[in-house]
DNA sequence: TGCTTAATACAACTAAGTTGCATTAACATA
DNA sequence: TATGTTAATGCAACTTAGTTGTATTAAGCA
């Protein structure tokens, strides 16, 4: 996985502005473990004491999006997360009682079965979620 | 998959009341082929010349739930949605460009694999979610 | 040092969902 | 078929996630 100072060199070769909080933002995901949302982010800039205000968030968040760097993701919550895009393929353990979320890479390989779904439904498929829940090692 | 007049007898047997929403949204769950999320719920008994507060719609849908009659999932849209629980386990195609949503089967078994990460990460599975998106045949 | 304009802030908004409390009506039983 | 109990409903006020338009600020180049 790109380092954070790997991106914020690409990002500025690229021709974009270089401001605290777009660095700040790359180097939290570049530093996170698990995908983050919006009042997260804005929450983590604080403690580096950064105040942003939410809409700058939500743009930097699309600019992210739009360069590729970062990547969507639902868990179920009523709100998104985001992760760096350039990580392997992977999934997460969802816990329901702490909410804590794991990385789990799978064994098994979803494209026969999404080129089965293809032929069978007449549907390109671009992508798929998978998440899984339950309850991690220390809840259950 | 249970018929809305067996789902509303076993729900009266049960001793809870039955009353023209809760009645009507049994009805429309049964008969609808996509998953439905609250405000589309309140329109559709709208269309049926019933008015539901949002209140009752939210806590009538936690009632349907609690009661096993409805399942929960997320299709990535920031809002939740709802369908009968009692469906052969599947799958949706959701398109990206129309919004259609389409059932699928899945032929691979997530069975084993989960089973191998329960072992893994000692993560105690309970469900998943896995849903794709792509673009339907209308929409290529 | 100043210019250009990307990045940011601010205010006002929408949409989904929640909470507390007052009111209404389903239905058991008298 | 009237009545009492309480589940179901409505209403108002709220929260949280996310969006939009416009004015202001500052990154980085000439």
């Amino acid at each position: 996985m790109q380092t954070g100072q790997s991106v914020i060199g690409s990002l500025k070769k690229s021709g974009f502005r270089m401001t605290n909080i777009r660095r700040e933002l790359v180097g939290i995901f570049s530093n996170s473990k698990v995908p983050l949302s919006a009042p997260q982010l804005r929450i983590m800039l604080e403690e580096q004491g950064i105040t942003a205000n939410k809409t700058t968030i939500y743009r930097e968040i699309y600019f992210l999006l739009e360069q590729k760097i970062i990547m969507e993701i639902e868990l179920g919550e009523g709100k998104k997360r985001y992760e760096m895009a350039d990580r392997d393929h992977h999934h997460h353990l969802v816990c329901m009682k702490c909410f804590s979320i794991e990385d789990v890479e799978l064994e098994a390989d979803l494209h026969e079965e999404e080129g089965r779904i293809e032929r069978l439904k007449k549907f390109k498929i671009t992508n798929h979620a998978l998440e899984f829940f339950g309850f991690c090692a220390g809840c259950q």
